[in-house]
RNA sequence: GGCACAGUAGUUUAAUCUGGUGGAAUACGAGUCUCAUGAGCUCGGGGUUGUGGGUUCAAAUCCCACCUGUGCCA
């Protein structure tokens, strides 16, 4: 195979938020493995990542708890530095948005891309606060849903009801970061990149391109057939990369604007000079590995960016991976569901026993289910039983029968053809690398290893001491192409199984050489991996569910006053207004205008009532008929999308879900709470 | 609400583009070996491919509708 020029990326993670393994599998892992592999290969490769740290989120997080963005930044920017490192995630180099070099670049290039005309400008409407004098983003503008009464509606979308909004319609629109309801909405002129200029251009690209997965290049067709649209890339904001084009040196660029050209600013301070080998020459290939969420950004509006600036390599491939849950449902943070980085090292497991069991949840075609029970089992009957194994029963047989010197073998005919579909099995491990099919390369090697263990099996050399040398030499041999084949997965175990086989190799082309050479000495068998107990898994599970909370401990240390403010407390007067009365539910219809709500008919003793509830998603009819309830009787009537509701019926949200609250024993309808 | 993706043995998954006997790993059952970490090897059972229609000689695969989950909507 000609050698290669390869860069590969990461998606470049935003630092407001500690990373978990769904983030590891999602791109930092299968990007590192794959760039080991090029590496071995003998592919000339780069693997380059950084953190994405400018923009509204950071800017806002900062300022709640009294620190700058740079503090926030600096502390996350380690936090995840410092996890990639400890998971061996082989980066070339790891740089951030915010460095200098970053901004320059940015600049350099946007400035370009305006001066070729892919930037235009227009004029829009944006709410600004006045009280902490900023734009706001669609997000961070809170109010009440004009639709359903929601209070808490965001300025994109309410929540409650599923609305999409238009900021300007909130009723008593607020602030979200500072609370305060001095909006004011301004025309202002910004600059837009032109997509709709270069959707042609982004299209054949597209179609062009043969490396991309269907579902990687079908989201991104139905984004073209769609229909691009101009797309804002300034904004009024403090913390990031000013603009500096004329009238427009108070705006920054917008995060996603300069964000991944932070994969060109990182390579180039990696090198200088030599980062145009990679960005510049055609000849060149550039792979992304990034998450859903991600896809339709490095696949549309990036190489927007890039054929706007025109000299820049687009795209090689764009390995695009689905998402990791976690025991059948989402990673939650705030309900310790999952399995978080940070503690990882203080749980005390190699890295890679978590690298084997990630490759095989690598979600490459569909989202994939970490289970405990299955870590477990990988581990304990594939790593250990059929890996492990195979190594420690040639290299002990090898101690103990041979003092610890290779055999000197005689290949007959069925150790020739064994030798062959070694080969074979090797070459197809190769091309399923090559075709960046991750899972499946690691499956194949774990095939090399059982044909192992059955070649050793049949052959038994601890009864025939004649083809006991010839087993042994062979055995040997293809431990130390095991080694060289897993060593993307597993760096740090390849190194352990060549450093026993007294063999230092570093290249794929050595892979079916037979290098372990009659009467060299090897050394002592040592164990790779070792099972995994159930008391393990469990001091596993307590260890990396929970997370610390930096943002709340820093809100204590620096603003201990301001919680009360953020959450009002209210004097026993206002309390005794409530009125609570427990409620059976008699009817149960669907809402006519909502996907989410009921409409409930319920009796409270003296009356009944309608009340509209969301929580059809959560309940099936013939579980809430009959049902007794806590109802909040006095609260003011609304119109929830065409239908009254007297009242409110109460829920806890847990872990996403609603679950009614109900008497412990059946009570009368209509009695009293309190 | 629109767009896109996904739903397959108990479990984790492959095959879907290009229709042609649905593979693997693990778990389970039986047998066998003793070099190896109760490991290995052999054999076996286990599937209405989310639901309902359509196209076809033939559908996991193509088309339509629905259900469920996920992502995106500048």
């Amino acid at each position: 195979m000609p050698k290669e020029k390869r860069l590969i990326t990461a998606a470049l993670p935003y630092t407001n938020n500690v990373p978990h393994l769904g983030n590891m599998v999602g791109s930092h892992y299968p990007a590192d493995v794959f760039a080991r592999y090029c590496r071995l290969a003998g592919h000339d490769t780069v693997f380059i990542g950084g953190t994405d740290e400018h923009g509204t989120a950071s800017e806002i997080a900062a300022q709640q708890y009294g620190i700058s963005p740079q503090e926030l930044c600096d502390h996350f920017y380690k936090i995840h530095k410092d996890i990639y490192d400890w998971f061996e995630i082989s980066y070339d180099n790891f740089s951030r948005s915010s460095k200098k070099i970053h901004h320059e670049t940015s600049n350099e290039f946007l400035k370009k891309v305006y001066k070729n005309g892919y930037i235009s400008e227009k004029k829009i409407r944006l709410p600004y606060c006045l009280s902490c004098k900023r734009e706001l983003a669609d997000r961070y503008i809170e109010g009440t849903c004009p639709k359903c009464a929601y209070e808490n509606a965001r300025g994109d979308q309410c929540e409650h009801c599923g609305t999409l909004l238009d900021p300007e319609k909130l009723i008593k629109a607020r602030c979200k970061a500072c609370g305060s309801d001095k909006i004011e909405f301004k025309e202002v002129q910004h600059l837009f990149l032109d997509l709709e200029k270069l959707s042609p251009k982004i299209e054949k690209w597209l179609v062009k391109n043969k490396q991309l997965r269907p579902q990687v290049k079908n989201l991104a067709l139905a984004w073209i057939r769609d229909g691009l649209k101009p797309r804002c890339i300034t904004r009024n904001l403090k913390w990031g990369i000013k603009v500096p084009i004329k009238g427009y040196e108070h705006f920054l660029w917008y995060v996603w604007t300069e964000a991944p050209i932070g994969y060109i600013s990182s390579t180039k301070e990696w090198n200088k000079t030599k980062w145009k080998q990679y960005w510049l020459n055609p000849k060149a290939k550039i792979y992304y590995f990034v998450g859903k969420d991600n896809i339709p950004f490095h696949t549309i509006f990036f190489p927007g960016l890039l054929l706007a600036h025109k000299n820049i390599n687009l795209p090689y491939n764009v390995v695009g991976l689905q998402y990791l849950n976690y025991e059948r449902g989402k990673f939650s943070k705030s309900s310790n569901r999952g399995v978080f980085c940070e503690n990882l090292p203080k749980a005390d497991l190699s890295p890679e026993y978590w690298r084997y069991y990630m490759a095989y949840l690598i979600p490459e075609t569909k989202d994939t289910e970490f289970l405990w029970s299955d870590f477990q089992d990988k581990i304990n009957s594939e790593l250990v039983a059929n890996l492990g194994n195979f190594i420690n029963r040639t290299i002990t047989f090898t101690n103990k029968n041979f003092g610890s010197q290779v055999p000197t073998p005689k290949l007959g005919t069925k150790d020739k053809k064994f030798l062959k579909e070694i080969w074979k099995q090797t070459e197809n491990i190769i091309s399923l690398y090559e075709k960046v099919e991750l899972r499946m390369a690691m499956d194949g090697i774990m095939k090399l290893s059982t044909m192992g263990n059955k070649y050793f099996q049949e052959n038994e050399p601890w009864k025939n001491p004649e083809h006991a040398p010839t087993v042994t030499y062979i055995c040997l041999n293809l431990s130390k192409t095991l080694a060289l084949l897993v060593q993307p997965y597993l760096p740090t175990s390849s190194k352990k199984i060549l450093a026993m086989l007294n063999n230092k190799e570093t290249d794929f082309k050595m892979l079916t050489k037979q290098t372990i050479k009659a009467k060299q000495k090897i050394n002592t068998a040592e164990l790779l991996f070792t099972k995994i107990e159930d008391k393990k898994i469990e001091e596993l599970k307590e260890k990396t569910s929970k997370i610390t909370d930096y943002f709340k401990k820093e809100e204590k240390q620096m603003i201990p006053s301001k919680k009360q403010e953020t959450e009002p407390q209210i004097p026993f007067s206002e309390w005794e207004k409530c009125k609570f009365k427990i409620g059976t539910i008699q009817k149960v219809e669907p809402h006519p205008n909502a996907d989410r709500l009921y409409v409930l008919q319920v009796d409270l003793g003296t009356e009944k009532r309608q009340i509209v509830a969301g929580i059809r998603q959560h309940y099936k009819t013939e579980e809430l008929l009959g049902k007794q309830i806590v109802v909040f009787t006095n609260l003011q009537p609304a119109v929830i999308r065409g239908v009254e509701s007297h009242g409110m019926l109460l829920a806890a949200d847990s872990e996403g879900k609603s679950i009614l609250l109900s008497p412990e024993k059946p009570a009368k309808s209509g009695s009293r709470i309190g």
